[in-house]
DNA sequence: TATGCTTTAGTTGGATCCATTGTTAATTTC
DNA sequence: GAAATTAACAATGGATCCAACTAAAGCATA
């Protein structure tokens, strides 16, 4: 995929992930192309990307139109990626964890619990946490034995919102996401403990809960 | 999409299953554009939706090969199906059955029955069975009040053996693959139960076994 | 003889052109 | 006045052209 190629699948994606084409909108190749100061060309085989990705469905027989997404579909998005998630910790503790393996999760689970230490969370560290928490994911989701889990945990990543990294949002309210944050630490200690003893239900079982942490956990303290 | 657009991509996805492009090959778009007898353009769309299915890989900087899928590959994709389809299927569970769809799945099951009552399987019998039980199947996914879910197991199915409906392969030895569509029907029958008495766990296990019959069944009755 | 540089050929990406199709609007007829 | 048919326009799909880049092959030099 060239530079410009992607540049144009990840630009429209951004676009629609921010409103700019409407959901259930009707979205034209030329429309798109002279947006973004490219030929149809480019914006044809985006689309086809975007199509396979969930974000564009296809407008009867002809033309596309930007996918709209309920709020059950966010829901299931989620359950998707807690399912696909824990199949890839169950199969990992089946397997069993090699030395390399242990010591890779323990950096990131070290890292959050320094970020953590200090009482509170601080504008900056946002970032830090979104890198090792998708760190953590990542090395659990590529250690599952085949990259199939990977790619369709990938695939769903796409729809807004199903993505694990999506957690911290309210930057406002720092004080209520260090509380999630901790809850998503102590979830990550959990699962690397069960994944060290080998034992297959529990990982899995905790990476599905794990899973909604961006969703639901805010009606524990009022932010639902 | 045209009706020649889908024609290249199925056809292709054909080719490639059937091996005619070895899996690890690089493939370029002007030899399977004069194979197909059209232009590259129809072909670089094609790649594109095969790349997102999981066919097809970028090949470093430049171009594609055809992916090639190992055999834990498969036992994963199966597994992958496994829990989605387990999770459709807890998810109908828990939101109960409708009358009208519990009347829809009654009629796979009974087909199922009806099938198998003779005793013994015939050639033609196979298809009647692909049939009916893809109905099944796409009944409870397509019930689960997301299409986030068929989505992704669609996406799934586009590996090689990982769709259900790839269970009926040995057409030489129909007694044995009667016994193995008995113990499908019997998980059928065992699902619709659990569905029908909001059994969610029990539903989502009882899925999550059944997508192994394809697999490893056959060792039962040494077929392996 | 091996390594590095240069040139050349082949392949991919982007733009444009043409044909086909679907949609919309206008005109005609009932 | 409404409905249907036709014509015109807009948008998509396929093909081709051109440019850029990669990779491979050949040549020269150390």
């Amino acid at each position: 995929m060239s530079d410009s190629d992607k540049s144009v699948v990840s630009r429209l994606r951004k676009l629609i992930g921010e409103g700019f084409y409407q959901p259930g909108e009707r979205i034209g190749e030329v429309a798109v192309a002279e947006q973004l100061g490219v030929s149809r060309t480019p914006v044809r085989l985006a689309f086809r990307t975007l199509e396979q990705e969930g974000l564009l469905q296809r407008a009867g027989k002809r033309g596309f139109m930007v996918r709209e997404f309920t709020e059950a579909d966010v829901l299931c998005a989620v359950e998707v990626r807690g399912v696909l998630e824990g199949l890839a910790a169950r199969r990992l503790a089946e397997q069993g964890l090699s030395p390399e393996l242990a010591e890779e999760l323990t950096v990131w689970i070290q890292k959050g619990r320094d970020l953590l230490a200090k009482g509170y969370l601080e504008e900056r560290d946002v970032d830090v946490w979104s890198e090792l928490n998708r760190r953590f994911h990542e090395t659990i989701v590529g250690s599952a034995g085949s990259p199939v889990i990977g790619d369709a945990i990938a695939r769903n990543n796409h729809l807004p919102f199903a993505a694990a990294d999506s957690i911290v949002i309210d930057s406002e309210a720092l004080d209520r996401e260090y509380r999630k944050l901790q809850l998503a630490q102590t979830q990550h200690e959990l699962v690397f403990q069960a994944l060290r003893h080998g034992e297959g239900a529990r990982a899995e079982m905790l990476m599905r809960e794990h899973a909604f942490i961006g969703l639901r956990y805010g009606e524990l303290w009022g932010l639902g």
